[in-house]
DNA sequence: CTAATTAGGTCAAAGGTCTA
DNA sequence: GTAGACCTTTGACCTAATTA
């Protein structure tokens, strides 16, 4: 009578309005208020994936209180005091960075991907991926790492070396397909690259297995039992992203204060779950080292002559000069972006030397050569 | 009170309200939840028709819950099981981890250590540290990082096999002075080992200084910065020390619960400053990767033939066998152990192959390989 | 000014707990 | 394992403040 045909988009029961920031019945608008209030920390007995409807909400205050949040709720709109029903009207927060902000970024850069999530359904019908392919996925995960960084502002008004610098020093871990974006668009038991191939546990190649075993292991599924959101994935890539102790960083301050910024995002989008932000910050360590271990394996395979790790690629990853074959591959590479709306401008040949840094991203070189030409600047 | 003098329609008790759609007292008002929860059937040994009031209801379960539905209680107004209420049974959940507990730890390991923070005074005092003498500091305190971990009850109900992964894994991190004893240590300008040698920034060595360069900018300058606590400290080394993606742990989940247990201590130890849990859990990527790259500089040094490695550590850090010197050098690291509890017992010589484990560690093999003695249990 | 919203609050009757 | 005294949580229904 009162709702005009809403459900709860926590129960599912009927919706008496909206309460804290979602449609919700006033079982879960009160439950919300108490859990807020008296500051409750539930534990789920189960694996914090419990099915919240209207017969069963009940069974596991933890995931109500879970899906409340993830509805919108927000505990803010929890007063404290009878007459504070005042200020109705929405804040916002005080620096530029926002979930909005980042999620915007996300789905702007997914229209460019040609891999979809409906076609995800049939693995069968998916290569297996050689060396080759991963380092092919790379390379496009790379493009549209710089399409995303370009759609937030902070990362705009940074100096273009260090601009540069972020994208390159982060494309293992981002841009690579190799953790980041593997995580993402992965099976339960299969790691799948970011142009559809998917990495095999017990492969022809037995490195790329060992390492798809890893991802699996030390990635996705802890991602999977956390159950991750878009906001928290999209924090979280922010982070990784915005790293103050990357290489040759003229100013990391800045930098830092972006990713803190991030860093207090990703709190918040984490509402207040017991253990969740420090669950999810910590991932960064074993996909640092995922992210290592792939680049290793490339520069092995390549190594080995196991795979024709494309020029382009090789410049930037391994901080190898480009070959003679460069010229005919990064104009490939050129052709395949054509529908960016910037790309990545083939990396004029030279050598960058063999040190070995630390980092496994030698790229730096490559990339900060590169931007130093004028028009270059337009790009990023 | 709350009844306002009317009976129990079932016995004739005071009753404490409606329930199931029945005045009823306390009693039958459980008693007819459980038959329903249950599915209860149950038999009358008489004829059925027994008399319940207050002192007979529980003679006969079938006359009573005969009762209970002749006085009106509806089975659809019981409910489905719901959440557990309880807090008492979280105080033992909670795990026996604490931050008494680790600062405990801190504290009597620390007596252990010939190095005392009021002799940090005078720097020019100091001698420069080589390769070599950071060797002998990543001994030292590697042994110190045993007697730590055992003061830990979590870790002593470990597995011994999983007990020893775990101290070989995080030895580069915690064990090494390479990060975290490194930071802890120093002074704002110049890394100090444990072994009170300092590293300089422009020293003779020139990787070594590079690696003492990253840990003043990237580890010391910003927990400086931040202000770390003892507390603060102590949880962040827990955390360091209890990582469930360590290779060839046989059971992670015990080591990730405790681990979140660490997680949700540091988050209070914090006291609700914003930012500060994640800006502390920050600190790990950069601690991961400089203690790789101490590792990698290690190995490096060894095969330019400029330290001599002590064997011991050589065999635990970097995976090969003990050299012709290893009986020496060991029987001196017991000798320099002797006012421990505990020794680590020299690695029976042996190659533990050259396959470059990505962790860095292949140490693994050499612990897992003494941890099978069955007298070497006692240590861990 | 009134209606629509959506804050906050109440308390009967669900639930669970725990000792005997 | 059950019984039942005792405590907590739920949610339907209420009032009140703000806004269109």
């Amino acid at each position: 009578l009162r709702t005009n045909g809403s459900l709860c988009s926590i129960c599912a029961d009927r919706a008496t309005g909206k309460h804290y920031g979602a449609a919700s019945c006033d079982g879960c608008k009160g439950f919300f208020r108490r859990s807020v209030r008296k500051n409750h920390a539930y534990t789920c007995r189960f694996s914090r994936q419990c099915v919240v409807d209207k017969d069963k909400r009940n069974q596991c205050r933890y995931c109500r209180l879970k899906k409340c949040f993830r509805a919108g709720m927000r505990k803010e709109a929890v007063q404290n005091e009878r007459d504070r029903i005042s200020c109705r009207r929405e804040g916002q927060a005080a620096g530029s960075l926002s979930i909005s902000v980042l999620l915007q970024a996300e789905a702007s850069t997914q229209q460019f991907s040609s891999w979809t999530p409906a076609a995800h359904s049939d693995i069968t019908a998916k290569k297996i991926a050689l060396v080759g392919d991963v380092c092919e996925s790379m390379k496009q995960q790379l493009l549209l790492l710089v399409e995303w960084a370009k759609r937030i502002p902070d990362f705009c008004e940074l100096p273009v070396d260090d601009r540069v610098c972020l994208v390159i020093d982060s494309a293992p871990h981002l841009g690579g397909g190799s953790a980041y974006s593997l995580c993402w668009n992965s099976h339960d038991d299969l790691p799948v690259t970011g142009n559809d191939f998917v990495i095999p546990v017990s492969g022809p190649e037995l490195e790329v297995s060992k390492v798809a075993a890893r991802i699996l292991e030390e990635l996705v599924r802890p991602l999977r039992e956390l159950d991750i959101t878009d906001s928290e994935f999209a924090c979280l890539k922010a982070i990784i992203f915005f790293a103050p102790d990357c290489p040759g960083l003229e100013s990391p301050q800045p930098v830092r204060r972006v990713r803190f910024q991030a860093q207090v995002l990703l709190d918040e989008a984490t509402c207040e779950q017991r253990g969740r932000f420090g669950e999810l910050l910590l991932m960064l360590p074993p996909l640092q080292s995922v992210a290592w271990q792939m680049v290793e394996q490339l520069q092995l395979a390549r190594l080995l002559g196991e795979a024709s790790v494309d020029s382009l690629l090789q410049e930037m990853l391994l901080g190898e000069g480009a070959s003679a074959a460069a010229t005919a591959s990064t104009a490939a590479a050129t052709r395949a972006s054509d529908n960016f709306t910037s790309v990545i401008l083939p990396v004029p040949t030279g050598k960058f030397g063999s040190i070995y840094h630390f980092n496994m991203l030698n790229l730096r070189g490559a990339f900060l050569k590169f931007s130093r030409q004028a028009d270059s600047e337009q790009y990023f």
